[in-house]
Order: structure tokens, then C-alpha cells, then sequence
DNA sequence: CTGAAAGCGCTAACAG
DNA sequence: CTGTTAGCGCTTTCAG
């Protein structure tokens, strides 16, 4: 391993002098300057990161922690996690959470050991003391998709309700007034903001989503099918489906399918996150676009200036909208032969 | 930021004490080490790994380079590689690579500038040359997908051949003797493989697959489209549409049902690599399992090895097999009507 | 079994 | 403009 002593010897300067080359000091003559960058050239040179960090106490590196990252949803986070990262001329460290308390903890424990200057957290289960605990100790301490009210300036979040909204709005205005809904067996924050905003869409028109019309399963494909079994098995009709996310709003698309009824022709089904498998699968899904990509690419910035102190405003939030994305799961209910 | 230096200081012990401690040296007194562990526990002391790194010369980390992480397979590579790291106490740094052979070099080069232990790598353009001298260079480095004779105990790879042949051979076996592919306009290493094999298991019935029936596109959803647009274009039959991999495969299926062709009544499709998208998909796609999980955990493990120099026999290979999934687009040439 | 001391590669005053 | 010097936090001989 070529050093910065080797680089002083061969250069004939001391090597504070190609410390000093290396970040672009100015305090350097320029003879000696082409020197040293000659020298560094032909040795290829490169700084040891473990030895600046340990001297500056600080890393150009950021840490990322999701749940998992063969998730879809998780994977385009980290994406655009990588990028901004990268764009801003650091490195990324990244950990799995696995979905669990315990987990998420170590992952951030081993990401700060390595002294990264920010880290990105998708925190699902964390309580909220907790992550208010860490964004003090952590100053460039971001969290993605959680809202948390006493450390806003750090959450990254969506606005779900507005989304549940306006994707019923939707619906709403295609005709239709017999809604059902599948949501996730657990009931905290997404889904049940999702929910409040349809029913906030519903009652405007005058309408409501009964707890018999809404049922449960995990939030993946199985638990779509499950649900959408549960609701038909209950004999309820319905004419459009809100579903929690993408995954279930697919797996209700095959179990209605399995019961001989076709999408959208007798049903309507709208999904939510715009996941690559939304215009992947038959018909290709009409959801609310979750901008996970742009969402990452900000809080990675946001980290970077709190991390450099650069005092944000405590109290600011940063938020951001899901947008409609009409595809050809949802059909006008006037063109509707019987409803179901 | 509390140093072993406090933690020595408040336990009445050396430096040189806290450190045999937490390394588990077993040349230390019982009391002295429980009075140690104590403080640590107390002060929650964690050894600042960049100090660990700069004088120890590697750092419990590995590297993964990918080309993007939010495409669903190299998300699963990633998730793969992040498991078996974790497991092994090793910490994961991260860099997509984005398909570009300089930015590939560039997320190597970073990652050795860490001390990376080992790095993982899949490589999609860098010649063999490059590759092989990066191996040299580089004693934990390893190849995940991707064969290169010389450096053959460096690579973990899948028999794409064989992924080839098997899919063919299934569909033969269902009665199919009329079948066409849908291949990458990339005809590097996999997409010639994988028809390679299948015009193998062709020849062997006296069957052929001729240039004609052969379409090309970019390798997704609408390559596969395209592709098989120009397959009908050129007004070809055929019953069993073999496509690169699932996403083609899936985009081929839009085509199909665009043109009033059903699967798999009229036409048989087969993907490849068995992405969660297959099973997401209508109908659910038949397509060859990479595994690519196992594969990421086995490359990690196997790079820890090669980093600690626990050495690896030169010429050994580690070969993956894909395996078939069979689901439901594809059926039996016996109960099509009329083929196409 | 434990401590003293040297040094990993680099940066940042402080002199000159 | 450039060199000297003193560590950053930790591990590791080498003595004792």
C-alpha cells in the first residue's frame, strides 16, 4: 500500500505538504504542487479513508437503514439513497433492519461505530421516544416515510391522507358509490391514514366504508388474496376496491379473477406506491405514485446540510405528495354491466 | 465520544487491558476483565472502528457493486449479500455501478480506499482482462454472476446453458414443437447462453430454432414487447415463445393479449430468473429460478475465505444451477386448439 | 496476567 | 509557501 510518506519521500516534500496537495489547499507553489500530483499520479496514490476519518472524526460516508432490501419499495429507496450519495461525493454504508426493533437498533449502532455523517432511517417499528432519542444524539439523523412531530425537520414523510383522498376522489368520479377496502393487519400510521382518507373522500359525497366492507391481511400479495376472499366469502358487493398498496391490490385482482370476477369490467381496483409491478401485471394497476426515489434523494441532502450544521429551522417539514396514476384497473361505472 | 482511553482510566486499567477485553483475549484476570466489561457496559463504550481499521489494516467491511439496486434482481443480490454479511459481523458498503465501466472501476476504487476485506462484484461490462487483474490485486475480491476461467475460484455463476436446455426441454416435453425467442440486443455472455442451451435441447428432437423466429429487444418489459410485435410483424407461428428473462417475458405476454393471442391457450411464454413479478403477474409466469440470494450469501462467504488468505485452490469453480418453476403460462400442446 | 510504548496514515496548528 | 510536530483511537509487541 502506497502512503502519503512514500508520496512526500519520492516528491521531496514533507507530507504535510501533499495534504495539503490533496485537498486543493492553496497554500502550495505551483511548481511543487505539479510535483506532488505528478508523483501521486504515478504511484496511484489514493488516501487512506480509515486514517482521514479517524483524524477529522468524521467519514464522507452516509448509512441507510431499511427493512429489506429485496423489497421493491425498499430497494428503490436505497437507489436513490445510493445516488444522491454518491453525487455528493460520498460513500454508503447500508444494514437491513429486518422489520424488527432489535435490529433496526444494532444497524444504526454499528453505522455510527463507523462514525458515518448522516444516516438515512426507514423506521417502522421504532418507537417514537426512541427515534426522538437518536435524533438528538445524531445530528445527521433523517428519517424517510415516518412523520414524528417533535423532530419534524428530520422526517422525509408523505402526505398517506391526502393519497387515500384522492385516489377515492377518483373513483368517485368515475361513478362509482359501492366501495370496499383490504388494509393491513397492522393498523398503524400508513394504513390507517390511507384509510381515513378515503372515508374523509367518502363523506363528502355523503358515503362511508362500513367495517364490514373493510378487511384485513398482511401487506403483500397473500394477504390481497386473503382479504379479497374474506370480503366475497362475507357476500358483500362492491364495484371498486381500495386496496392498501400495490401487492394487495394484486393478489385482490387474482383472487377476484379466481372467482370469476374481471377487472375492471365488474370491479375497479386501485393500488397505492406505484411499484415497478404495477405496469407489470394484467391490467396494469392504477395507483397513487409514492415519489420513494425523489423522497431519498432529499433526505440524503437534508442530512448532509444537518449533519454540517447548517441549522434548518426546527419545526420545518418536508413533505412530500402522491400523484395519480390512471392505468386499467379502474373502468367508469357507467360502463359497468351489473356491479358485483 | 468515549474512548478506550475512559474506559481505562475509570476501570484503573491500561489501554492495552480494555483492548484484550474486548477482543476476548483470554490473557486477562477474571476480576480485571469483569471490572472492564462493566465499565463498558456503563459507559457504553463502542471501539471506534475507524481506529480498529487504520491500524489493524482491514475493516470488518465488504463491498457489493451492482449495476443499480432498485431493479428487483440486483435488489435481491443485494439483500442476498446483506444477510450473509450481517451473519458474519461484517458491515456492508454499497455502490451501484449504474451500467457504466467507469463507474463500476470508480465504486471498486472506493471501496478499496475503505480497506474493504472483501467485494463483492457483478460485473456487467468490464472485459476479462480488467477483471482478472483487479482479481490479482484485490485477494477478497469475487465475481457474482459471471465466469471467467482464469480467475475460475473467484467467480460464483450460474449454468445458463443448462437454464437454457431445461425451459426448452419442458416445453418439449409439453408437446411443443413450434417455438420462437425473444433474446437481449446485448448478445453477450447470458442471453447467448441461455439460447444456446435451448437450441441445444431443440437439436436433440430435430428441432430448430431459425433467425427468423429469433426477435431481439432491450432486456424489460418493453423490449419484450417490441420484440414480439416484430415476431407477429414478420408473421411467424409458433406456440411456445421462449423470452430472455421474466421481465421480457411479461412484456411479451402484454403484446400477445394485445394482439388477441392468449396465454397460455394459444401461445406457451417461459421467463428467467424467476422474479417476484412472475408470481405477480396473470397469467403467473413458468420461468427458470436464479438463485440469486443463495448464490450472494455463498460469494460472501466464500470472499471472507479468499480475504484470509484460507486458500482456495486456483481452478475451483463454484457453479450455480437455476431450477424450473413451473406456474401457469404454459400448457399442453395437446389442448391447444390451433396454435398460431 | 498486565502495563508501557510505539506506531498505523493522516491532518492541522505552529513555526519559520 | 513549506516543514515540524503532535496527536486522532486503537492494537500489539515487549518487558515485567
Amino acid at each position: 500500500m502506497v502512503t502519503i510518506k512514500d508520496v512526500a519521500r519520492i516528491a521531496g516534500v514533507s507530507t504535510a505538504t501533499v495534504s495539503r496537495v490533496i485537498h486543493n489547499g492553496s497554500q502550495v507553489g505551483d511548481a511543487c504542487r505539479a510535483r506532488v500530483k505528478k508523483v501521486i499520479a504515478e504511484l496511484g496514490y489514493q488516501p487512506n479513508a480509515n486514517a482521514q476519518a479517524l483524524v477529522s472524526k468524521t467519514t464522507n460516508t452516509i448509512g441507510v437503514v431499511t427493512p429489506r432490501l429485496s423489497m421493491s419499495f425498499f430497494g428503490t429507496l436505497a437507489s436513490g439513497v445510493e445516488n444522491a450519495v454518491r453525487e455528493n461525493g460520498y460513500k454508503l454504508l447500508m444494514a437491513n433492519s429486518l422489520y424488527e426493533t432489535q435490529s433496526e437498533l444494532d444497524a444504526i449502532q454499528s453505522l455510527r461505530q463507523h462514525n458515518c455523517q448522516a444516516i438515512i432511517l426507514n423506521s417502522e417499528y421504532s418507537d417514537e421516544a426512541t427515534l426522538i432519542r437518536l435524533a438528538a444524539e445524531i445530528p445527521g439523523l433523517v428519517l424517510v416515510n415516518r412523520y414524528i412531530p417533535q423532530i419534524a425537520n428530520r422526517c422525509v414523510w408523505l402526505d398517506n391522507i391526502r393519497g387515500g383522498q384522492w385516489v377515492t376522489e377518483y373513483l368517485l368520479s368515475k361513478g362509482h358509490r359501492q366501495f370496499a377496502a383490504i388494509t393491513s393487519i397492522y393498523q398503524n400510521r400508513d394504513p390507517a391514514e390511507r384509510l381515513k382518507g378515503s372515508r374523509q373522500a367518502l363523506l363528502e359525497q355523503g358515503l362511508s366504508l362500513p367495517q364490514e366492507l373493510v378487511a384485513e391481511g398482511t401487506a403483500n400479495m397473500a394477504g390481497g388474496e386473503q382479504a379479497v376472499k374474506e370480503l366475497l366469502a362475507r357476500g358483500q358487493r362492491f364495484t371498486a376496491l381500495l386496496a392498501y398498496n400495490d401487492l394487495m391490490a394484486i393478489g385482490a385482482i387474482h383472487a377476484l379473477f379466481a372467482a370469476g370476477i374481471r377487472v375492471p369490467e365488474d370491479v375497479s381496483v386501485v393500488g397505492f406506491d406505484d411499484l415497478p409491478v404495477a405496469r407489470a401485471c394484467r391490467p396494469r394497476l392504477t395507483t397513487m405514485h409514492y415519489p420513494i426515489e425523489e423522497m431519498a434523494a432529499y433526505a440524503v441532502n437534508l442530512a448532509i446540510k444537518l449533519s454540517n450544521a447548517d441549522n434548518k429551522a426546527v419545526g420545518q417539514t418536508h413533505l412530500f405528495m402522491p400523484q395519480l396514476v390512471a392505468r386499467d384497473s379502474v373502468c367508469g361505472i357507467a360502463t359497468v354491466a351489473h356491479g358485483l
